[in-house]
RNA sequence: GGAGCCGUAGUGUAGAUGGUUAACACGCCAGCCUGUCAAGCUGGAGAUCGCGGGUUCGAGUCCCGUCGGUUCCGCCA
């Protein structure tokens, strides 16, 4: 065989193609060996197809060949399509009912047995599928993954490109910013002791490029973060990155929007309806106890403390008294259902999420409570009747600050869903959450920190109290969420240097700090800026939510583990003493 | 930084309360087999039970440490 290029991909062969000779190339998925004939699954990117080793259509050596053929070898072969004989074909395979009768191949490669099974779907162990990721790969379960990623990608550029966004690229050694993310450092050769830090999102450079008149801009582009890992975290991440002038944010929030369902209806062939539901930071947290709130089931939150300030229960009126709230969720049912134990691990997770305590009571005849002794009939009978309490119930409640009752609730409640089935898995729950605060106060640091980042414009009616009550202001910031999920989040960016500077004294910058990480900035906003505003997204998270997996790892080519390391390069790694000295680096130790 | 779970042939698992030769399936190797498609039948090889230490007459099993994977908390503007 001289000619071993293919005229066909294995997904492709089908029925019109009966009686042509084709010549296809691709690995072998599975064998079977009937000592006369060999069926062979030969397997490419678009599929399998089986193909047929006939003795009496080969010549003899070329059957003795295909008689060593073996798993993940890679074979060319020629041959006519021809239909099944009557009643085998598989229907389980979409090129079933055809197969190729081969008359003369050619094995490109031979191949190693593989480490775990790549034909089959099965579970194996992260340490050597992340090993052998090449070959984890060929899996058909992470073909798909990254497939679907490829064509995401594709909708979102042609999105983007016919609606006027220029795709621009921004460097990747930058410099390290004081706010935000531990930075991955990369040392400079040329300027001994000074070092480049990797993007934790190209923020800055994306408004320059408003500043530098280019209008509309997108970048498919690479974050690196270095804080701990998540199934839903790499320190390495991609964004869709996008950044828009002369908008506002309802500008912003429509052409965003209909850019993300375009994807997720070319992708999950699903219709969603618009326009996508919006709801205040303030309520997110009220209603459910979370910025990013996975509205596909009730249980929502409620403040049970309206007659409760002069409760002779201290755990209650002091905690009022001092500012705080008494809040609660209605767990329907688990009063009747769940056992002494399942309450005590409820309480458990509270306390683990920093509540001083849970109580719980369960509504049968009475109400049973550990507290139900220092309550008088009254105020249970308020409390059942803010959660809505019935026969059967479960109420849980939290006595501490809003924040700390928002937190723990939060998580009991998406616990509690989880765990009773009340979430929809088909549902695609789509949420603006808007007006979320500029700032806040952050203990350990003994400052105001940027929830979003220092760009972000306070609401034009929140100015005047930025310097006053700086936990006030609320923001002309939006995040995307879908199903409990960020996907995405942005703001209308701050386009005058005076605000800006004030932004950043807030923040508890001297004019010297102001002036020397982030003085470039704005002097830039000194030479006409227009007004801009912008979103970024983690595709990555996206894709994995298309796909309907768990981590984020499926749909990243390459990942890392939990530690940070490659196991298949086995990176980080030592470097020489001379690129050491070259840099100018000691290692301690 | 903290907590939980996991680690037994190439892969996936079993191995109650410590007990003699560590079991099963798939895969692999060999033989048979001309219509299978998770092909079939017969036979075979393959495991220092992650690593180190301890308790014990005896440890895959119990204890301590350690490494790796993973999930969550902290962290992630």
């Amino acid at each position: 065989m001289v000619q071993w290029k293919r005229t066909h991909s294995c997904g492709q062969v089908d029925r019109s193609l009966v009686d042509q000779e084709i010549t296809l190339n691709g690995w072998v998925n599975r064998r079977r060996d009937h000592g006369g004939v060999i069926f062979v699954d030969l397997r490419d990117r678009d599929g399998l197809v089986q193909i047929v080793f006939n003795p009496d259509l080969l010549a003899q050596e070329l059957f003795a060949l295909a008689e060593r053929l073996r798993s993940e070898f890679v074979l060319s072969v020629t041959g006519k399509v021809v239909m099944r004989p009557e009643g085998q074909e598989n229907k389980a395979m979409k090129t079933g009912e055809v197969e190729v009768l081969i008359t003369d191949f050619k094995v490109l490669s031979e191949a190693k047995t593989p480490p775990f099974p790549i034909d089959r779907d099965v579970d194996v162990d992260e340490n050597i599928r992340l090993k052998y990721r090449y070959l984890d790969l060929r899996r058909n379960d992470l073909q798909e993954c990254i497939k679907l990623r490829h064509k995401a990608v594709s909708i979102i550029r042609d999105f983007l490109n016919e609606n006027g966004f220029y795709e621009i690229e921004t460097p990747m050694l930058t410099k390290s910013t004081p706010e935000g993310a531990r930075d991955y450092i990369v040392p400079s050769r040329v300027h001994p002791g000074n070092f480049y830090a990797l993007p934790q999102s190209p923020q800055m450079f994306k408004q320059l490029l408003m500043l530098a008149g280019f209008e509309r801009y997108y970048q498919i582009a690479r974050c690196f973060r270095d804080e701990d890992l998540r199934a839903d975290r790499q320190p390495e991440f991609t964004q869709v990155d996008i950044e828009m002038s002369f908008v506002d944010r309802e500008d912003i929030i429509e052409i965003m929007e209909k850019m993300i369902i375009e994807v997720f209806e070319q992708c999950r062939g699903v219709k969603i309806p618009t326009p996508i539901p919006r709801m205040s930071y303030q309520e997110a947290m009220d209603r459910f106890g979370s910025d990013r709130p996975d509205t596909r089931f009730e249980m929502e939150l409620k403040d049970v403390g309206e007659n409760l300030k002069d409760s002779g229960f201290k755990v209650f009126s002091e905690t009022i008294k001092n500012g705080g709230v008494v809040r609660g969720i209605n767990a329907k049912g688990c009063g009747a259902t769940f056992a002494r134990r399942e309450i005590d691990q409820l309480v458990e997770m509270a306390s683990s999420w920093g509540a001083k305590g849970l109580i719980w009571m369960v509504i049968g005849e009475t109400v049973k409570s550990p507290v139900a002794k220092f309550l008088t009939e009254n105020e249970i009978s308020s409390i059942v009747e803010a959660l809505g309490g019935e026969e059967g119930d479960l109420l849980l409640l939290v006595a501490d600050s809003f924040e700390v009752t928002s937190v723990v609730l939060g998580r009991l409640r998406l616990f509690l869903g989880n765990k009773l089935g009340l979430i929809d898995e088909n549902k695609l729950n789509f949420l603006w959450v808007v007006d979320w605060p500029l700032l806040e106060y952050d203990e350990e640091e003994k400052r105001y920190v940027a929830v979003h980042h220092p760009f972000t414009a306070p609401l034009d009616s929140d100015v005047d109290i930025l310097e006053t009550e700086p936990g006030k202001v609320r923001a002309k910031a939006y995040d995307l969420v879908l199903n409990g999920t960020e996907l995405g989040g942005g703001s209308v960016r701050i386009s005058h240097s005076e605000l800006q500077e004030r932004m950043f004294k807030v923040l508890g910058f001297s004019s010297e700090q102001i002036q020397e990480q982030f003085g470039f900035l704005i002097e830039a906003y000194r030479y006409g800026a227009p007004p801009h505003a912008g979103i970024a997204f983690g595709l990555d998270r996206i894709i994995m939510l298309l796909a309907g997996r768990s981590t984020i790892r499926d749909v990243i080519a390459f990942p890392k583990t939990a530690s940070a390391t490659d196991l298949m390069v086995e990176a980080p790694g030592n470097v020489s003493p001379r690129q050491l000295q070259e840099l100018n680096l000691i290692i301690k130790s």
